[in-house]
RNA sequence: GCGCCCGUAGCUCAGGCGGAUAGAGCACCUGCCUUCUAAGCAGGGGGUCGCAGGUUCGAAUCCUGCCGGGCGUACCA
C-alpha cells in the first residue's frame, strides 16, 4: 500500500519536473524525515535540480511545492530545511486502508513485470557423512527464509538440497567403518543411537588417521572408486550411510521448520551420464581445452582469466606463470571429473538446458503432508507423477568461500552461450559461522596462544570442531521449557513443550538472521541462547501481549468485539473521530507498521533477510513502548478504545506476518 | 602477488546506491511488577565512524593511497 503510494507520488514529481524545467531526474530518492513533525516522506531531489538550474535549492523547492498540485492520499506538502520537499499523508485514510489490508498479504508481487519465473533455490547441501552443525543451520535458515520471502512475493519456488553422496567425505566415513572399525553393513545398521553423531566422531577419527598414516590415503581413493562403480559391498555401505545421514539432516531441519522439495543426488548425475553430455557441450563450444603440457598436463581446463569482470586485463602474459592463474581444472588427468564440472551439469539441468531428466522417488514425508523427493537413476513404480527443474532463475545458497567456484559455474554457462541463464544465476553468498574463543573454551577445546588472539576459530568437520545443530536445538528447547514452566505452572507438560519449541525455533532462527550475510558470525552460547533484547522471543512476546489485550478486552467489555472495532474503522473520520485525534505518537506507530511491505521488498531485492528481521524488532520495540504507555482495557472513551484496539490489531498482524516470513510462529502464551 | 569481504560505543552488530542531531542489543549504573504477563519499560554514562588525502553546498556512506584483520586463489568440496 505505502509502496504504491510512494510510486504514484514519485511519478508525479518526475513528470512535473520534466514538464516545468525540462529536466529528467536521474533517480528519485525518498527518505524519511528525522521527526514526524517534519512529515512522512522527504524528497531531496531539489538539490540536484537546483544545481542544474543554478538557483538556490530552497527556492526551487518552494516553487515546486506550490505548483505541483494535489496528490491522492496526501494532506500537504511542505518545504523543509535547506530544500527538502516533505510530504504529509492523510492519516485517517491511510489508517483505514492499512487496517483493512493488514490481515491480507501486503505484497502482491515484487516483480512489477508479471513474467512468472520458476525459481530454483538450492540450499543446505550438507555432505551426508556427519551431523549438521551451526554453519549448516545458517545456510538452511537463510535459504528457507529467502524461499518464504520469494513465495510471499508471488514467485514459484522449488527448493533443492543437493546430496553429494559420491564425494570424498562420504568415502572417508566408509573408510572409517571398513578399516578403523572393521564393520560391515549389518554391523553398521546395528549401531544404536544417533547415527549422524556416531559418524561425526568417526569422521574426525578418520581424518587424524590419515594425518598420522599418509599411506592410508590410498584407502580413500580405492573407496571412492568403488563407490562410483557401484554394485559392490562398499558402494552399498556408502549408500546406506549417505541415505541414513540425509534422513538425520532432514529430521534436524524439520525441527526448525525447514523442508525441501527435491534432493538431487550426485550419484544420479553420474549414473544418468549428465556429466558426459555437459562434457561434450563444453568441448564442442571450446569452453574447456585439453592441456598438453605443463603442470596440468592431461587435464581439461576452463580459462578463468578475467572472470566476472568487464575489460580483460591486457598484460596477462606479463604476470609470470603463476600456478593459480592457469584456470580451473574441470577433468583431472585420471579422467575423473571435479565437483565444479558436476556442478555445471547440475546447473544446466536446473535451467532445463540438458535435455535429460532424473527419475524421482518419494523420500521423506513431512508431518504436514509435504513430500521431499529424491532423484533416482531408475524409474519409480509410478513414474512421471512429478516434475522438477526447468527453472528460469536459480539461487545457490553457498558460503562465500566458494564464490570462486560459483563464478566458474556461472562463467561456464556463459562460455556455453547461455548468456541469459548465466545472468539469472545468483550465488546467494554468506559468511561462515565460526566459534568465538570463549565458545571454544566452553566446549573444552584447547586453543593455542595464537588462536586465542584471533577474533574467531573456524568450524571444522574434519576435526570434529563445532557445535552440532541438534545439540544446540536441544539446549534451546531445554532453556525455553524452563522459562515457560517458571511462568505458567498451570499448563500441562505437552502444552509447555509446544510453546517451548516455538520459542526455541524463534530464538535460533532470529539469531541466525539478524546478522547481514557478509558478516562472520562468531558463535557464542550466551548470545545464541538469549531470549531478551534483540531476539526472536522479544518479537514474539510483543505479539502475545497484543493477543492478550484482545482476549481480555472481550472478557471484560463484550461491547468491544472485533466487529465493533471493524465498524469503528469503517466510519472513521465521518463523525466523532477527527484527523487530529490521530496524534503524532500513534501516527508514528501506524506509519512504521505500514512499512512491512517495503521492508519485505527490500529484503527480496537485496537478498538480505536481516533487513526484515531488524525491522520487525524495531516494530516490536515501538509496540512495547505504546503498550506501557496506554492502558487500553481501562480506556473510558469508547471511541479512543476502539481506535487503540484497531491500532493494536494492525501491529499484531504486521508482526505476525513478518515473523511467519522468518519461519517463526507465535505461541498462545509466553 | 592477484581477487573478494571487513574495520562504527567496552563487546556483538545495523546504517553504507551522498543528505537534517550516527543507531540498536549486550554489559554496567539508577528507577518501575496489588496494572492488558517484568521474556518488559524509563533514565544514565559510553563515538576523532581504522588513518590520510580527494570529489561535493554536504561524506560513516563515493574515489585514491596507506594500516590492520578475514577468506579465496587445490588434479578437496
Amino acid at each position: 500500500m505505502l509502496v504504491s503510494l510512494i510510486e504514484e507520488i514519485k511519478a508525479k514529481f518526475i513528470e512535473h519536473v520534466e514538464s516545468r524545467y525540462h529536466y529528467s531526474l536521474s533517480q528519485l530518492i525518498v527518505e524519511q524525515p528525522p521527526k514526524v513533525e517534519l512529515g512522512d516522506l522527504a524528497f531531496p531531489f531539489c538539490f540536484e535540480l537546483a544545481k542544474y538550474l543554478k538557483r538556490p535549492p530552497r527556492q526551487v523547492a518552494t516553487e515546486i511545492a506550490s505548483s505541483v498540485g494535489e496528490f491522492p492520499g496526501v494532506a500537504k506538502i511542505q518545504v523543509a530545511g535547506p530544500g527538502y520537499i516533505n510530504v504529509f499523508l492523510k492519516r485517517r485514510n491511510f489508517f483505514k486502508q492499512l487496517f483493512q489490508g493488514s490481515h491480507q498479504r501486503p505484497v502482491r508481487s515484487t516483480t512489477p513485470t508479471q513474467t512468472k519465473e520458476k525459481i530454483i533455490l538450492e540450499h543446505t547441501n550438507i555432505n551426508p557423512n556427519k551431523a549438521a552443525h551451526i554453519g549448516h543451520l545458517r545456510n538452511a535458515v537463510l535459504g528457507d527464509t529467502f524461499a518464504r520471502l520469494l513465495r510471499f512475493g508471488g514467485e514459484s519456488v522449488e527448493v533443492q538440497n543437493y546430496i553429494d553422496d559420491t564425494g570424498v567425505q562420504v568415502a572417508d566415513v566408509v573408510v572409517g567403518f571398513k578399516y578403523l572399525e572393521k564393520k560391515n553393513l549389518p554391523a553398521v545398521q546395528a549401531i544404536p543411537g544417533k547415527f549422524d553423531y556416531y559418524c561425526w566422531d568417526l569422521y574426525a577419527r578418520v581424518s587424524s588417521f590419515y594425518q598420522q598414516n599418509p599411506d592410508s590415503q590410498k584407502f580413500r581413493a580405492e573407496t571412492l572408486k568403488l563407490i562410483e562403480e557401484g554394485n559392490n559391498e562398499t558402494a552399498e555401505l556408502a549408500h546406506y550411510i549417505s541415505h541414513k545421514i540425509v534422513q538425520c539432516h532432514l529430521d534436524t531441519m524439520w525441527r526448525i521448520g525447514i523442508q525441501y522439495d527435491l534432493l538431487p543426488k550426485e550419484s544420479d548425475i553420474l549414473h544418468l551420464r549428465f556429466w558426459h553430455y555437459a562434457f561434450e557441450l563444453l568441448k564442442k563450444t571450446g569452453a574447456i581445452h585439453f592441456e598438453t603440457s605443463g603442470k596440468n598436463q592431461g587435464c581439461w581446463i576452463m580459462r578463468v582469466g578475467e572472470r566476472s569482470s568487464r575489460a580483460p586485463k591486457e598484460p596477462v602474459a606479463d604476470r609470470s606463470e603463476r600456478d593459480y592463474e592457469e584456470g580451473k581444472i574441470i577433468v583431472r588427468s585420471n579422467g575423473t571429473v571435479t565437483y565444479v564440472g558436476k556442478d555445471i551439469a547440475y546447473q544446466l539441468w536446473k535451467f532445463g538446458l540438458l535435455g535429460m531428466d532424473f527419475f524421482y522417488h518419494p523420500f521423506y514425508r513431512y508431518p504436514n503432508g509435504h513430500t521431499a523427493y529424491m532423484t533416482h537413476s531408475t524409474p519409480d513404480r509410478q513414474p512421471g507423477l512429478v516434475q522438477f527443474g526447468h527453472g528460469q532463475r536459480v539461487y545457490n545458497v553457498i558460503d562465500s568461500r566458494q564464490s570462486y567456484l560459483q563464478n566458474i559455474v556461472i562463467e561456464g554457462l556463459r562460455a556455453l552461450g547461455f548468456q541469459e541463464q548465466a545472468d539469472k544465476s545468483t550465488h546467494f553468498s554468506y559468511e561462515m559461522v565460526a566459534l568465538s574463543p570463549r565458545c571454544c573454551e566452553e566446549l573444552g577445546i584447547q586453543l593455542s596462544e595464537e588462536d586465542k588472539q584471533r577474533p574467531y576459530i573456524e568450524v571444522s568437520g574434519r576435526k570434529g570442531l563445532g557445535v552440532k545443530a541438534d545439540d544446540l536445538i536441544d539446549t534451546l528447547l531445554e532453556k525455553s521449557f524452563q522459562e515457560v514452566r517458571s511462568r505458567h505452572i498451570d499448563l500441562d507438560e505437552t502444552e509447555m513443550k509446544r510453546i517451548a519449541a516455538t520459542i526455541a525455533v524463534s530464538a535460533l532462527r532470529y539469531f541466525l538472521l539478524k546478522y547481514t550475510r557478509n558478516s562472520v558470525i562468531a558463535f557464542d552460547f550466551k548470545e545464541a541462547l538469549s531470549f531478551e533484547g534483540e531476539t526472536g522471543p522479544y518479537v514474539q512476546y510483543a505479539v502475545v501481549r497484543a493477543n492478550n489485550i484482545f482476549r481480555k478486552v472481550q472478557e471484560e467489555d463484550p461491547s468491544c468485539s472485533p466487529d465493533s472495532v471493524q465498524s469503528f474503522v469503517q466510519t472513521l473520520g465521518t463523525e466523532a473521530f477527527p484527523d487530529e485525534r490521530i496524534e503524532d505518537e500513534f501516527w508514528k506507530l501506524i506509519y512504521l507498521a505500514s512499512q512491512l511491505e517495503s521492508n519485505v521488498c527490500l529484503s527480496i531485492q537485496t537478498a538480505e533477510p536481516a533487513t526484515l528481521a531488524k525491522y520487525l524488532f524495531g516494530l516490536a520495540q515501538a509496540f512495547n513502548l505504546f503498550y506501557h504507555k496506554h492502558r487500553i482495557i481501562s480506556e473510558v472513551d469508547p471511541l479512543k478504545k476502539r481506535f487503540l484496539l484497531a491500532l493494536t490489531r494492525i501491529i499484531r498482524d504486521q508482526l505476525e506476518q513478518g515473523l511467519n516470513l522468518l519461519g517463526i510462529s507465535v505461541p498462545a502464551k509466553m
